[in-house]
DNA sequence: AATGAATGAGGTTTCATTCAT
DNA sequence: TATGAATGAAACCTCATTCAT
């Protein structure tokens, strides 16, 4: 598809990501976004209802994918989990598919509904994790601790997804940060258990 | 010091972090800091020149006790590697008493001149855990593991910080923290090595 | 006539009709027009000049149809002074026909070639009613009565277009409104006769 | 007060006013209502919240006041009917006074928090033409009646309110209005009674 | 030391209208 | 006939900043 050929709403997509990525959603400017596109600012409002609509627009389909691929691997990792290894995979193949639009949810979306979603995600890991713990460690959790060990593997995920890898560099990278997580995992309820 | 003595400098300088800590440098809006402050918006244009003066004059203090500390911890760590488990309870007893003004920093400065301060941190903190590594582990680094791991650790800190947590309390997590990453590097290093 | 063979023009029409009757001409939204009518609104430009046009349109037949009927009632009222209830009665029939084309002209039209109507049909009445008075009266009037009079009379009117009454229940009223208006203005005379 | 005395607030009320009466709320056009005050359109934003806030700091006061004057005056007349006409006199004569505002509230308000005052006055003026009505005809009233000849009263005030009288002048005709409306009135319960 | 007033630029959004197809 | 796209002006509103007093 040569460079004509893309539609104004496809450039008003792509200069939308680019100027949220750049300043986040509140700091984004329409005027801004539109200019980028080559169009003026009413021509926006042909294609999207508001700021918000552009933004979801541009988020709203991978975030849809995103869930499905997350129930799914929950689902599997409860039914065998020996899956795991290769569900981590799978999400981060995902993720580096869809670099731009993670980063916006996760880390740009302050203002509009999904502003809550990174908040709720890591709630939600943090329960996974402590049934997990509860299950294999046989003791009650610590949840200041899982929620730490939480955050510190999300952020090792999103550190990879800001590198410019490629989706395999990524995996392996993703392996040893799982390395290094479970092993650090271990660590920690052999003390907690020794310190009993 | 009775409520009064309080003067209009330090309650634009009280309002003024806690209005950054809620909308962030560019979000905040110095109408609404002035008023909670009681003081015309003019007022404030007296003791400071600007937004960002304002900003800096939270955190300038604080940020350079905090270079000062990390500077000596540096230099005491790598004279006696001993020293590491005390330095980190001294910058965490640190981080945790100047708690507001290392959020501020680190995750509300988008638009200042400390907005790239966390990248350098991390950078800085990126080679140092290389030499570290390379004179230990006496093999070359992956930089992009290192970049994982310190910005891991870097989300473990936060994380802590984050929470409502005592200094006694955080300085414990602090150390579990410590433990879960050590394990994890440890491990990463045998397995870098034995794939070698 | 069937469902699908309504025009696309008298759509229009119609969706202008509902659109103008709710916010009045200017508040009132092509868009809005448009989208109601199921079209697009490059398509009103088609069969319509303009935004005016399109008001002109609904409104244009109803009001050439009225003021024919004004004139032949005013003419025949000249002539013979019985027929003045039998005109009313078929003014009010005329009115009620076409409430939503009257309510557009006198409430609605601001902003149109048409928002002075009310003003001169106003103007008119007031003539003849202080011709009539004049007449009967054998003396002069008082201009700023005439106006408040006329001006009371006519919202007798709209009160009654403006409910939701059938034709017969209509002229009912109307006739009603005649027996009080008529009483007041007879003892209007006396007493400016008395006055003097 | 010399011209160059009337502050800007001032300034912007009166514009205001004058622009709210030449096009109603919604069409007012808070540039123009500036540019006439001779200042930014910023600088409205210092005195008033918006655009609504302008329009209530016109016509609260006013509004308070005839609220007040409405209980009273109703109160007197329920203790007392013979000073209906004296409280009629003192109503116009409060009208008058503020010509301009009752405009404002009474015609121009839609889309403000007062646009269904009016409605709400009828209707209140309908439920005490009523109860009026009931006490002394001794039978069941006709609703539809009854708001025809409330609307038609409260227009005969408002022709008055929009001629250039003085005070005096009002109220003489206000009180050819009442001799008008009384007639009426009495001759239609006659009719009614009669009928029966 | 602080107020009160005002600016001017920029924010998002809505609108009537145009025009190539 | 009608669409789909785009314009440009105007709407209300917020902002950091300035300045005379």
């Amino acid at each position: 598809m040569s460079e004509q050929d893309i539609s104004v709403k496809e450039k008003l997509l792509n200069s939308g990501k680019e100027e949220f990525l750049l300043h986040g959603f509140k700091n984004a400017s329409l005027r801004r976004i539109c200019s980028k596109a080559g169009v003026t600012t009413g021509a926006l409002y042909f294609f999207f209802n508001n700021k918000e609509d552009l933004f979801c627009s541009i988020v709203d389909k991978p975030l849809a994918l995103y869930r499905e691929l997350i129930q799914t691997s929950i689902q599997k990792e409860t039914d065998d989990l020996n899956t795991s290894v290769e569900n981590e995979e799978n999400i981060m193949r995902f993720l580096m598919t869809y670099r731009d639009e993670c980063i916006l949810i996760l880390e740009k979306s302050a203002g509009t509904k999904y502003e809550s979603f990174f908040t709720e995600y890591k709630a939600m890991l943090e329960k996974v994790n402590t049934d997990f713990f509860e299950r294999y460690a046989r003791r009650k959790t610590n949840p200041d601790l899982i929620k730490i060990i939480v955050g510190m593997r999300l952020q090792g995920y999103l550190e990879i997804i800001h590198g410019k890898y490629s989706i395999e560099e990524a995996i392996k990278l993703t392996k040893y940060m799982a390395c290094y997580a479970d092993a650090g995992f271990s660590e920690l309820i052999r003390k907690l258990n020794e310190g009993n």
